[in-house]
DNA sequence: AACGCGTGGAT
DNA sequence: TATCCAAGCGT
């Protein structure tokens, strides 16, 4: 369960102390004694959710989970806090490390950062997880979202969380409408706040419950709307669920940058020891992208040049040390 | 404010 | 097979 016993649902309905200006918390689409009560009976048992899961642990999910799904995020998750139970702990080993560590979650970058956000903790923050969420925003791969996400989920703050799933929920059940996948925005997370119960350990749970909803129910491709529990209230649903508009086209992945970049990085990872420059180039055919990719990745500092080849005399690459 | 950035499973 | 999509961030 989420976060083990029964949620507290007292102030769930609109008190003549709290009017429910809104109209929203009480008997609105997303009402709270609806979403919680949903939440403990079929929110995941994820580890990140566990109340022993610290902030480190809870931060270090946030980034893996950043586009990429739960299943995938599990195993790499357990493995990154058993051999780095501090942020400290990581702090101390060399970045080349955590992307080795990453595996194949994408986006190496984001190991990169949460070796760099693990070092300023380190180093600015005294080892300890800042709790605030403005303090949050300054470390390295920490966004609007999850700042936000650490406040409430690590330290059970009433600050409003929006992430993909969140804007969906709120788009459709409130608004009625169904938009392509777009960012968050300040609207989107001032129209949250209204409906985020006055309780913080409740609204965290609120959170939760919203994005898991997006996830396992109103989901982007086939929403399963006769296993919600807001069904009867939603104005999307209501509406007769009318499809949004197509999106702009994605950008075709078959001989893209990002592909090249991820078979150098693939190479980088499995090697015990520094790579032939020559090797690396070769994973794409066109020798002027090959260069423009690994030149992009000693940029971002995905990549480093090591010392040549002594038998050979050859340039060679490596992670980051 | 668009765009670039990995990876792999589902449809 | 091609496309979509999965708890965004930084520039």
């Amino acid at each position: 369960m989420p976060s083990g016993g029964d949620p507290d649902l007292r102030v769930a309905t609109a008190s003549a102390a709290e009017p429910d200006t809104q109209g929203t918390r009480g008997d609105g689409a997303l009402a709270v004694d609806r979403l919680l009560p949903w939440f403990a009976e079929h929110g995941r048992d994820l580890p990140w959710r566990d109340p022993d899961a610290g902030p480190w642990a809870v931060l270090v999910s946030e980034i893996m989970l950043q586009q990429t799904p739960v299943v995938r995020v599990l195993p790499v998750y357990r493995a990154w806090l058993q051999r780095w139970p501090r942020p400290a702990d990581l702090a101390a080993d060399a970045p080349g490390d955590a992307i080795r560590a990453w595996d194949r979650l994408g986006y190496p970058r984001r190991a990169l950062r949460l070796h760099a956000c693990a070092t300023a903790i380190t180093v600015d923050h005294g080892g300890v997880v800042p709790d605030d969420v403005p303090t949050l925003l300054t470390l390295p791969g920490i966004g609007e979202y999850t700042a936000r996400a650490v406040a409430a989920f690590a330290f059970r703050q009433r600050v409003p969380v929006v992430d993909t799933n969140v804007r969906r929920v709120l788009t459709r059940a409130v608004r009625g409408r169904d938009e392509p996948r777009e960012p968050a925005t300040t609207r989107d997370r001032a129209e949250l706040e209204t409906l985020l119960p006055p309780d913080p350990e409740q609204s965290a749970r609120y959170s939760a419950a919203l994005m898991e909803l997006g996830a396992l129910i109103c989901t982007a491709r086939s929403p399963d709307c006769d296993r919600c529990p807001v069904q009867d209230r939603c104005v999307w649903h209501r509406g007769g669920r009318v499809a949004g508009v197509a999106r702009r086209a994605v950008q075709t992945w078959h001989g893209t940058d990002r592909q090249i970049r991820g078979r150098m990085m693939a190479v980088l990872r499995a090697a015990e020891h520094p790579v032939a420059t020559t090797d690396l180039l070769a994973v794409a055919d066109d020798t002027d992208q090959a260069r423009r990719c690994l030149d992009g990745l000693l940029a971002d500092g995905l990549a480093t040049a090591a010392a040549p080849d002594p038998a050979t005399g050859a340039e060679t690459m490596t992670l980051p040390r």
